[in-house]
DNA sequence: CCGGACGCCTGTCGGC
DNA sequence: TGCCGACAGGCGTCCG
């Protein structure tokens, strides 16, 4: 479900909501996601102080006070949310975990798939395992045109599926993907490394406009995503191709098309977004 | 090393 | 109405 924007909304309000509470409970009622969460987290974290909430790609890190206690490391995989609730409102059938806290209120993991992830790590966060590999953040300085440039060249893996892949850069799930292909007029099956030089930086350009715009509406509620008070995002609205099969461009006027790229749906405007060749070198 | 396919799990939707 | 396959916002692993 939630790709950068989404992560990012949830992350926001958790730091305003959150940060600086006490961590009086916690409750898991099912254990088994992607990853089971560990049977010692429960009684390891109790008593501790949540000092803020940050951000690494779709991950969520809760560093605690003391620091003893450590970090927890959150991810929702496609289906999972958070609702920040007063304690007492009553779980439903995939409400795997409560986070109670000290004034009454608790935050509630809900993942329908179970893809998602609840550990406990400690400093150095950034060689866990999980996040070790992790490629730059989209919307800071690390990722630029020549970045994107020095990373692709000799490579035909398709563009888009580089720009999801997460050790080339985080966050950009498949809903953004397609949609900053079409702002930059690119082609998602167009090879990576025959994407013109020139054009990198208005990629890197497309990728961070589509996420930010993203944010400022809440990210994107296509069924289920809610942000931790129940609202949700309007970025749907916004959205030129992903959905869109068969509708008509909002630039030209061509029908959107569909088709399937390393398993996922890959929507793009056939005259909009052309395949387009590297000048020769000689 | 690279890139693509698969599996994890549940819910929903469309076609027959 | 009911059944069945396809598909869904992610990502680690495996294989050629």
């Amino acid at each position: 479900m939630p790709e950068l924007p989404e992560v990012e909304t949830v992350c926001r309000y958790l730091a305003t909501a959150v940060a600086g509470r006490r961590i009086a409970a916690v409750l898991v009622r099912e254990a088994r996601l992607r990853q089971p969460i560990p049977p010692e987290l429960p009684l390891a974290v109790a008593g501790a102080t949540v000092e803020t909430v940050w951000r690494r790609g779709k991950y969520l890190l809760w560093p605690l006070r003391p620091a003893s206690a450590g970090i927890l490391l959150l991810h929702l995989g496609m289906s999972g949310s958070l609702r920040h609730l007063p304690v007492g409102t009553p779980a439903g059938r995939h409400d795997h975990v409560d986070l109670v806290l000290d004034d009454g209120t608790l935050v509630r993991l809900r993942d329908p798939r179970r893809f998602g992830l609840l550990l406990l790590t400690a400093e150095p966060w950034e060689g866990h395992p999980l996040l070790r590999d992790l490629g730059p953040e989209p919307l800071e300085e690390g990722f630029t045109g020549e970045y994107l440039l020095r990373i692709s060249r000799g490579r035909r893996q398709a563009i888009k599926s580089l720009l999801m892949d997460a050790r080339r850069v985080v966050g950009v799930g498949n809903i953004y993907a397609n949609e900053a292909l079409f702002v930059a007029r690119i082609h998602p099956e167009q090879p990576a490394g025959e994407i013109p030089a020139r054009r990198c930086g208005a990629l890197v350009a497309a990728v961070r406009q589509v996420l930010a715009d993203s944010i400022a509406r809440g990210g994107t509620t296509l069924q289920d995503f809610q942000d931790p008070t129940g609202q949700a995002g309007y970025y749907a609205l916004d959205l030129a191709v992903y959905g869109r099969a068969g509708e008509p461009c909002r630039r030209c006027g061509t029908a959107i098309q569909v088709a399937r790229l390393g398993g996922r749906a890959t929507y793009h405007c056939p005259r909009c977004q052309r395949h387009s060749s590297s000048p020769s070198i000689r």
